[in-house]
This record gives C-alpha cells, structure tokens and sequence, in this order.
RNA sequence: GGAGGGUUAGGCUAAUGGUAAGUCACUGGUCUUGAAAACCAGCGGGCGAAAGCCCUUGGGGGUUCGAGUCCCUCACCCUCCGCCA
C-alpha cells in the first residue's frame, strides 16, 4: 500500500510510476476523487463533534451542580443525530479510500528498466556453460515417467490436473533438494529456519498484497476465512505483523520450506505438460526484514543467495531484471533467475527476488524503532525463491540426462541422496 | 463440538456511565571527569505555521447528551472436557 500522505502529495510521482508498469492510470484518479471528498466531510464531522464534546461536558458538569440541563440536552441531541448521518457518510467514503489504494500497486525503483513485456526485461548476468549432447535431450515429463520417478496420470487421478505424484527415487531427490537448500541458506547464508503454517488467515493474505487483489488466484477454506498459502512469503512475512521491531534486531533473514498452493487462474493451456506448472509445489523461501536504508544492497545479497543454489548443482542460468511492466504488483524492483532447460532449449523462471520497500510493511504494519528514539518507522521487507524445489529437480533431470536414460545426481547433493550417484530407475 | 476466563498505548497495569491514570522500558535534558543514581521533560494516530482541534481501550453494531465501562455480534488468545496424529 502507497502511504496515502504521499499519494496526495505527489500525484506527479505516482502517476509517471503507474505509466511506467503500463497500468491503468484511472485506479489511481479514483483514489484522488475519494480522497478529496472524504477529507472534505472529515473536517465538517470534527466541526460538529467539537461542538458536542463541549455541550456534553457542560451536562455532565451541570448535573452534578443541580442545574437544569435539559436546554442543552435537545441540542446535543439534535447535534448527535446530525454526527451520525454524517458518519455514516464519512465511513463511505473512507472505504472507498482505501480500496482504492489497496489495489494501487508499488512505485517501482528508479533503476527498473522501461518496457511492457517479459521481451523487454534486461539480462543481467549469465552463469555456466549449456550442456552438450550427442543426442536429442528429452523434456523431464519424458524422462521422470520412463525411470518410473513422476507418475502424472495418477497424481491426475487422486487429485485432478496439475498435480504430481512422486516415487521412490523421485520422492528422495525433492525431499534432498529441500534439505540440501535449507542447510546451505542456514550454515552459509546465515538465514534462520522457520516451518510456518501453510493456512494463514485474510490478514496475512492482505498484508503481503494478495488480497483484495487476486483472490481467484487462491484456494480458499470452504466455510473459513483461511487459505493455503501460495508461498512461504505470506505466512513468513506475517511473523512481525502489527509489531515494532528494536533497530537492533535488523536485519532479520528468514527461510523456509512450504508447499505453495496455487489455482493458476488464467494459465490455461500453458505449461500443461511435466511439473513446471501445478496446483501444489514445494518452494524454500528466503524472507528479509532491513531498514530502509539497506533494502537494496540486501536484495542482491538474497538474489546471490538463490544463485549459489544453482552454482553448487552446476545448473546454468541466468539472472534478469524485470521490466516495469512485468513486475509484480507490490514489488518495487525483482530480479528472476532463470535456469537453462534443455528439453525446452530455454531459460525457465526458478526464483524471484524482490524488494518491497515499505509496501508490504505498511499494510502489515512492520515497523521498527530506531536507536535514536525516533518515531517507529516501517520495515523493508523482501523475497525470493531459494529455490523453487519441482524446477530445480526438473532441471537436474534435464541438464544432467544422459543418452541411456538415466540421470546423474550433482555431487552436492549425493549426501542427501544416500550416496545414490546415478537415477537408473525409480527404485532404490 | 461443550464449559469458563480474557483482549486498554512498546511491555505491564488502573479507571461508581462524565477529560484513559500509573508504572517499566525507551529517548532527550539537568547534574557528573565519565557513568550510575536522582530530578525534569517527552514517549498511539491524524489535521495544522502555531494555538489548538479531532480520533484512539481486539473488529463491527446498538443504547445514551456522553461508553474502556451497559447490550448484541464477530475475531483472536488462555484453561478445562470431548475427539484426535
């Protein structure tokens, strides 16, 4: 949520960064219009309610003197019921005001590079060299069903399109890569580890951005106003929500694993095939708190973060910096890496990283009291895959196939796999 | 699912229906070689140049001239019973 003080102070500002990410300048004319409107009412209420705080003081000292009170009791009344039409006006409008913020999406950094699709994000970096091979690389679904390791068809009988049954050595390789990447962003990248929820109430979901917005994007409780998450980064920015931190305790680095759940409103016909897109997919999240002045420098420590992940499995990728018109809607600057998928024979999203700013503080209401007794002042907060964990297994299969069929596991992560080198079928 | 208790500012706590008090922590100041102690001040939010005004007792609604206080309702937390990995 944009601080509303900005927002109307600013307008020049805010509209220049809505053009920017190419979004509909008119939800922020509408907030504009409210505002306007409610703070016009708001000082007439606080005119009459000045009025009958007086009268209603002078009764209540009257009485206790034995005078008569019932002159001023008719014009408190006559006042109390003119407060509360008004009021009721007011609390119109001030809904009105806030829903039009709440769907304003975040002032993007300076640096954020113009353009409108994913064609105009800017390379940042690559890592790694492509695989080469003497044959015709297959897609992981391919691969994962003829080692017996992911079984789509009954994932689609218990549970419908979209899900995935993992076996044997399947099921251990995402249950490694879970592990492998916990242990290095908590003994290398000193993150503590959390294990939330994965239902968090309407809150939660408003706080980090996902409501009122996207709903249809979530899978609600039926009868409960609870969802399952579809990252960690709800339930674990939530930690501190309505809390003053102490200065001294920032930064705070979090990670965790969840699954996420998700409804991929909107998707249909994309991805269909394989693991890259599904309703329920596991995800070690790294979650940030700072002070504002830090939040940059620590969102390229978190991007390379992530990046270590890919370098230690020997998985080439790439990290590029998203346009402003594809960035996502509370974040201020998000960096994607991307690893290489053969079988695709292109570079595929596996991690997102973003800082927040003060958005998602705002709403939740992170603040943090600085040492020098000032007023308490909101968090930055930030995110980003660390790594989604079904991409990464798919581009093991992919990257590390070999002509007979069979995978080789990294050699990192061979302690976590039982010393298994080599995927020749799914059972152990 | 049932019964009971609870929610006041950063923490803790008080308030016969009549200006939300106090305390701890924190910040600043006085004093001091420096610190501690002591003392003074500040310490929820909004508007305003200021004076000042308005709002704020978990959320929403009601009664009342006036609600932290009375009524209704919802949420959350705690204890116990039931069920349960």
């Amino acid at each position: 949520m944009l601080d509303i003080k900005f927002a109307r102070e600013n307008p020049e500002k805010v509209i220049k960064a809505l053009e920017k990410r190419h979004y509909d300048i008119s939800v922020f004319d509408e907030f504009l219009k409210n505002e306007k409107e409610r703070k016009t009412i708001l000082s007439a209420v606080e005119n009459h309610r000045q009025k009958l705080n007086e009268i209603s003081n002078k009764v209540g000292v009257g009485r206790k003197q034995g005078q008569d009170v019932s002159e001023l009791l008719f014009k408190a009344k006559e006042l109390s019921d003119t407060i509360k039409n008004q009021e009721a006006f007011l609390s119109e409008w001030e809904e009105k005001v806030k829903n039009a913020l709440l769907i304003i999406p975040n002032i993007q950094h300076s640096t954020v590079p113009e353009g409108k699709t994913p064609d105009d994000n800017r390379e940042v970096r690559r890592y790694g060299n492509l695989p080469q091979f003497a044959f015709t690389p297959r897609d992981h679904s391919e691969i994962g069903v003829s080692l017996g390791i992911l079984d789509f068809e009954r994932g689609s009988k218990i549970a419908g399109a979209r899900f995935t049954l993992y076996k044997g050595l399947g099921a251990l390789l995402e249950r490694a890569l879970i592990n492998f990447m916990l242990d290095i962003h908590t003994r290398e990248n000193k993150y503590t580890e959390v294990l939330p929820p994965f239902m968090v109430n309407r809150a939660c979901m408003t706080g980090t951005g996902q409501l009122p917005k996207f709903e249809d994007d979530l899978f609600k409780i039926e009868g409960w106003d609870h969802f399952l998450i579809p990252t960690a980064e709800v339930p674990v920015t939530n930690i501190f929500r309505d809390e003053i931190l102490k200065e001294g305790e920032l930064p705070i680095y979090y990670t965790a694993y969840t699954p996420c759940f998700r409804k991929e409103a909107g998707s249909y016909g994309k991805d269909v095939k394989g693991l890259i897109r599904q309703h329920q997919f596991n995800k070690v999240e790294l979650v940030k708190f700072t002070k504002p002045e830090t939040s940059y420098d620590e969102l390229e420590k978190l991007t390379s973060d992530a990046e270590k992940i890919l370098q230690r499995l020997d998985l080439p990728y790439r990290v590029i910096e998203l346009c402003a018109g594809d960035i996502g809607f509370s974040s201020a600057k998000t960096y994607d890496i991307e690893v290489w998928l053969p079988g695709q024979g292109k570079y595929r999203e596996i991690s997102s990283c973003s800082n927040f700013e003060d958005f998602q503080a705002r709403r939740a209401n992170i603040k943090y009291k600085p040492k020098d007794g000032g007023k308490p002042r909101f968090v930055h907060t930030l995110n980003g895959s660390g790594l989604a964990v079904g991409r990464t297994l798919v581009a093991i299969l992919e990257n590390f196939q070999q002509e007979d069929g069979s995978v080789i596991i990294p050699d990192a992560l061979r302690p976590y796999m039982g010393g298994v080198e080599r995927i020749v079928s799914g059972k152990r």
